[in-house]
DNA sequence: CGAACAGTTGTAGAGTTGTTCAAGTGTTAG
DNA sequence: CTAACACTTGAACAACTCTACAACTGTTCG
């Protein structure tokens, strides 16, 4: 095997500065923050936890602190960061608040990873 | 509308120990430290921002390296961290190591939350 | 009104993360 | 074998994050 590059790794030497293809950012550096907050706000094993119980409907506050025996400020401060990410939504009755996920999108993302993350191992025989 | 109470609030003073209805996690814990590692993988900017560029294509290290002005190790590291999370893939070519996105389903993971990203404000009249 | 309940927010400290420089590994060419 | 290139890894340090305690706001009840 001689001829390697058939799909043009970068030129030889120094590949730079003469012929760029078209490899512009798809989306906006601002909708990629946005993005990269979403993803670090769901990117908690605690407020995961959270999303994933919101999964299965609408919570209080102190109903997910009984779930989980956490504290009540520690769940209040962990669902303000999937709200400020626009992951949940918050609705008062009372004396009570609500919590619930924000949209469809996110209950879907959020099936879909979780379904991803339980699947087996993947044995690779040749990978890593 | 006025019997806003038709739901089940919690108990009154004390909603706790007597009758928990079948709310138990869907997922095992270890699946959830798997997704909250894949998220949290996801979760920079820099990163994500990675993950974006492979999206179109596989590239190696010194391409990467150019598109983003970043220092060669910088993106080895954040490579690394993605790799990890299984997120991306690795194979060498010579002096050259092509990263790409590992399958499908982060493709379509990205896909998703970037156009999600990507949507209009969605300026709520009413929420908060 | 004041007490009690439900949540939120300020804050501090332990822990984690991201970047960079330096030194190391693997691969090819001479 | 040696040099050069392409990357990886180790270490250090600043920056950020998570939790828990305490203090505060908002709501209902008597």
């Amino acid at each position: 095997m001689m001829q390697e590059s058939d799909r043009s790794p970068p030129s030889e030497t120094t590949p730079h500065s003469h012929a760029d293809p078209p490899r512009r950012a798809s989306v906006g550096a601002a909708a990629l923050a946005r993005a990269a907050g979403l993803f670090r706000a769901a990117g908690d094993p605690s407020r995961l936890r959270l999303l994933e119980l919101l999964l299965q409907g609408e919570l209080c506050v102190s109903e997910i602190s009984e779930l989980t025996s956490d504290d009540l400020s520690t769940i209040s401060q962990r669902l303000r960061v999937l709200r400020t990410e626009h992951l949940v939504i918050r609705r008062r009755e009372g004396k009570h608040v609500f919590y619930a996920l924000a949209d469809g999108h996110v209950a879907d993302l959020l099936r879909a990873v979780l379904a991803h993350a339980s699947e087996p191992a993947t044995t690779h025989p040749d990978g890593d």
